[in-house]
DNA sequence: TTGTTGCCTTGATTCAGATCAAAATCCATG
DNA sequence: CATGGATTTTGATCTGAATCAAGGCAACAA
């Protein structure tokens, strides 16, 4: 039944570099407080679809994802929910100095995440400066994206809404950038569709309709359910309602 | 013309104990610090509903909030906007490393803010780390206020947004504490109903029938256009859709 | 092959909030 | 105290997305 089973990552994929942006050169780090860090990182993956925590639950630990794509968000009491934060690889999930989640933290697609048992990264953090420092300039670039996702969330229509998510999908994934070609772009979508209506505030049926939408118009070529085909990003991007450089959100 | 002409706050109040956040305690702050951060550091005033800068424009300086209430706003091609960010006495303003704003920062009401040129504060922060902690920490509270926002715009409905809108101004202006007896708070709303509905992701028409409904009901009373009686704060609280405890937003 | 299960799509209908259009109220000023 | 502009309220109507309700389709198991 284990899909994947917990396994390590090759040793050519450990964030060997640097604590907190995985594979990121980070010429800070001196050896010894690279040697502090083995002593405190585990590795740990999970199942797509599965619960990484539950808000509110205790959390031992923070993490950087390696790979694979998480979610962040929040319920109502009456089930409404609404996703906010989208984890992709290299992205710090926890918060130093907190023992609880706030979020639910699920895993999109199979997660590998690097983990830092949060009390010895807490002191690390304050013998280390750099990380402090790191870990600001993340989260005020987290805050940036908070604040793009917010304009969508309060003021684009339906239609904005999917094709923003689309083109943010096809902007950060690091894998998407491979099978450019031309003007073209082609990805697996991480998401479900009930995920990217909790992502949009919508239902998932407006997120279907939305996509059938833009298939009929040739704005997007679908291969299965999940491969999508960007024919031209320009286009696309025409639809988000942004101004034409803008919009680099999560 | 000139509604309150620029002027220096009172010795009192000024910010000797930080450099970040004002009037607040902070043990950790050494007197030659103190020094330097007078020196890079002056106060400006705004009128209510001035623009502090536009997005996009260079802003070299970075701000604490001191007196009065200003907002971040963000503005699409057609006119569409939607506020992103509430600027309470105390909030920091401005991103160290960046040197245009991102946001429109706009007065909602008179404020006072106490700058910092940013280079030297910049250079400040690598020398002395617990400024940027103390950052990172109010950088993460501002995330977390920001996902609480997500949540109300992708989820709530326009009654549960005016009531939470109304329960957060009531939680965190200071000033209200004062006025606080029995179950019942009283305040002045610092927002015009047109920044309100920015605030909310709707139009102000919808914002106006909604107060007037929670008025007819008995769950607020308004005195004058600005004042707000909240005889209740339990019950405002239960149209809000949160948790009994939760949603402490900015 | 035939369920069964988990997505996803499509159709019909409803409704909350937007839009369009007047009034009403509230100051600030001459 | 009349005037005029800004702000707010209220009304009538429209509409985009939600809701309710079937079906479709691929993957997997029996």
């Amino acid at each position: 039944m284990p899909r994947t089973a917990p396994k390590l990552i090759p040793a050519s994929q450990e964030c060997k570099d640097c604590p907190i942006r995985h594979r990121a050169v980070c010429a800070k780090c001196e050896p010894d407080e690279l040697d502090a860090l083995e002593q405190i990182k585990f590795y740990r993956s999970f199942e797509a679809g599965q619960t990484v925590v539950w808000a509110g639950d205790s959390m031992e630990f923070v993490a950087s994802v390696v790979t694979g794509i998480g979610t962040l968000s929040q319920t109502m009491e009456d089930g409404r929910r609404q996703m906010v934060g989208l984890l992709l690889p290299s992205d710090f999930v926890g918060r130093p100095g907190r023992d609880t989640s706030a979020y639910d933290v699920t895993a999109a697609t199979d997660v590998v995440m690097c983990c830092f048992r949060r009390k010895p990264f807490q002191d690390m953090m304050l013998r280390t400066p750099h990380i402090g420092q790191r870990l600001l300039e993340m989260t005020l670039d987290e805050l940036d994206a908070a604040r793009e996702w917010m304009l969508l969330l309060g003021r684009k229509t339906a239609r904005e809404k999917i094709s923003s998510l689309l083109c943010i999908i096809a902007r950060r994934d690091a894998s998407l950038k491979l099978s450019r070609s031309g003007g073209s772009m082609s990805f697996d979508l991480p998401l479900t569709r009930e995920a990217m209506s909790e992502y949009l505030g919508l239902t998932l049926e407006t997120v279907s309709r939305q996509m059938s939408a833009l298939r009929k118009e040739g704005l997007i070529v679908t291969e299965g359910k999940r491969h999508i085909v960007i024919p031209d990003f320009d286009l696309l991007l025409e639809e988000t309602g942004d101004d034409s450089d803008g919009g680099f959100l999560v």
